[in-house]
RNA sequence: GGCGCUAUCGUCUAGGGGUUAGGACGGAAGAUUCUCAAUCUUCAAACCCGGGUUCGAUUCCCGGUAGCGCUACCA
């Protein structure tokens, strides 16, 4: 049909036959288009090998290419960065522009982002676990998000991982953007999963080991980089969110407890529950069991520390000393007289450490869950 | 199929004609410690294959292979 006359294509137009029109690229022999795109350098191509393209639809509407250019020449747009997909389409773009009388754009292609098989991130295929806001809502700080997108595709070339938003602007360069893929090394826990019902919550949806372990790193090393006034405050809404009512002091108190031991802002969560939640939740008794001891170990423990803790002023310093001294009173180690205090405070073993926490908690909480913990050995 | 892009530890990457091929994450082991973290130390782990060029290629060139992209009246 590329060599149809006007006149019969005009009369078959004017008959009401649908049409579509294409770009007409010359066929002349040894013609070539190019151009210099920043990341993947000298790009040409043959124009025989680039087919008549659609630029106006059968219905009138444009294609994105014919769109995109002429946005683009609206806009006077002077660099265009986008991803290397586009490459390709690019002797088109240069076409269009040329045709249109415009100087075509700087262009930038940029690696794609892959998943672990190698195919590039697609809402459509992958879902939520490629979403921003998806990581967003797991808790990742915009900046430590951005670090870890950066270092994709691109390095500083020198040792730096960590980077802050301004370090970056001033580091970056087209340059030094590499031309391979690279995968995010995400793991979906929905994948495979037919029983995966769309609409429903994704709160719980996206355990850690379905981010990047490197983007989760860099959101722990940017979340310890962070003034305690800062995390504190960016905690807050999260812990309000999930039902606590917590006051800017409380979550002050708290948060210099937590900063080292969460990942995700959400980990907060998990991490400091008991210092939000009135009551403790259900634990296991066995758990005040410390280490090479039995109940009546613990029970003994509980007791001991009940009597110390009620006259015992509430400030580090003086639990550590008093508690130190109450352990070695009844002939055991350190770590066997804390654990079952931690348990009965905290609701578990692992926990912050125990005389700042206990600091934050105050005596009347205190007091009142080793109480509980004692009723609990019974 | 045609055209194009790419190829260093599992992953993100540095490097580059002669190196013990560097770092980071993750993994393993240890130190520290009231638990967990954090921190520190150590270890395992890579130049896709084949030809050239060269005194010498992981590096440069060519070919192969593989992956990816484009090849829509989708963006």
């Amino acid at each position: 049909m590329r060599e149809l006359p006007h006149e019969e294509s005009d009369r078959r137009a004017a008959a009401g036959e649908p049409f579509a029109l294409r770009y007409r690229v010359p066929r002349e022999a040894g013609e070539e288009v190019r151009f210099l795109d920043a990341v993947y350098g000298d790009q040409r191509k043959l124009a025989a090998d680039i087919e008549d393209f659609a630029l106006l639809r059968s219905d009138g509407m444009p294609t994105y290419h014919l769109a995109s250019c002429a946005d683009d020449i609206d806009l006077q747009i002077t660099e265009v960065i986008r991803g290397q997909d586009h490459l390709s389409n690019t002797f088109k773009h240069v076409l269009i522009f040329e045709a249109a009388g415009a100087k075509p754009p700087q262009f930038a292609h940029l690696p794609l982002l892959v998943a672990p098989d190698g195919s590039k991130l697609s809402k459509r295929k992958h879902g939520p676990v490629v979403s921003v806001t998806t990581y967003r809502d797991a808790g990742f700080l915009p900046e430590a998000f951005i670090n870890f997108l950066c270092l994709l595709g691109w390095s500083p070339k020198d040792d730096r991982e960590k980077m802050s938003r301004d370090e970056l602007v001033q580091a970056f360069s087209l340059e030094n953007i590499n031309r391979a893929n690279a995968v995010v090394n995400f793991q979906d826990p929905l994948a495979g999963s037919l029983t995966a019902q769309p609409g429903s919550s994704h709160q719980d949806a996206f355990p850690e080991e379905t981010f990047d372990p490197k983007a989760i790193w860099l959101n722990a090393e940017h979340i310890r980089g962070l003034t305690l006034e800062d995390l504190s405050a960016r905690l807050l809404p999260i812990v309000h969110a999930a039902g606590y009512d917590v006051s800017e002091e409380k979550m002050l108190q708290v948060t210099p407890l937590i900063r080292e031991r969460i990942k995700l802002l959400r980990d907060a969560l998990t991490a400091a529950d008991f210092f939000f939640a009135p009551e403790l939740a259900a634990y296991d008794p066995a758990e005040l069991i410390p280490q090479k001891g039995d109940a009546a170990t613990a029970a003994k423990v509980l007791q001991k520390a009940r009597e110390i803790l009620a006259t015992t002023e509430f400030t580090h310093d003086a639990l550590d000393k008093n508690l130190r001294a109450a352990a070695q009173e009844l002939g055991l180690k350190a770590g066997q007289m804390f654990q079952p205090i931690r348990v009965a405070v905290c609701g578990r073993k692992n926990a912050p450490p125990l005389f700042e926490t206990l600091e934050v908690l105050g005596r009347d909480i205190t007091l009142r869950r080793i109480e509980q913990a004692r009723a609990k050995l019974d």
